[in-house]
DNA sequence: CAGATGACTCCCA
DNA sequence: CTGGGAGCCATCT
């Protein structure tokens, strides 16, 4: 295989570090990976995995919303075989199974920013 | 060096 | 809720 960009390999060590069962999307893998990386750049870097990284967890990518675009039939198999839940639509529940990010330790070892805030979550501002 | 491409996202009708 | 269009960015020709 060819050597993978500097990017992409950031990118596949991150998401190794993704637990079976979890998930998290593209535009939070680009954020915690930063450098100019965006949304767009992870899904490029994923499809070129097979030349690069063959270890790599690639169905624990999913889009923002939980949906599942382009391979979806195999990648929704994968996941719902480590225990994730869909809805009806055939959106994974990110909510439920949304990855918090890589520990600490890894996280300040390799220069990996803190995930994106959510706003899906029930959260109480206006406190008064 | 310039143009094309893509496993994304956000915004508006 | 669904669909179409623009924005973004690293890589590849």
């Amino acid at each position: 295989m060819t050597t993978a960009p500097p990017l992409y390999a950031r990118i596949y060590l991150l998401c190794r570090q993704i637990p079976p069962g979890q998930v998290t999307s593209y535009g939070d893998v680009a954020a915690m990976v930063g450098g100019g990386c965006d949304a767009r750049t992870v899904g490029e870097a994923l499809r070129a995995m097979g030349e690069h990284a063959p270890d790599v967890p690639w169905q624990r990518i999913v889009s923002q919303d939980g949906a599942i675009s382009t391979r979806g039939l195999e990648q929704r198999r994968l996941l719902e075989a480590e225990g994730v839940a869909f809805d009806r639509r055939g959106r994974a529940l990110m909510v439920h199974h949304r990855w918090a990010g890589p520990d600490m330790a890894f996280a300040a070892a390799h220069r990996f920013g803190p995930p994106p805030p959510h706003d899906d979550a029930p959260e109480q501002l206006e406190l008064f």
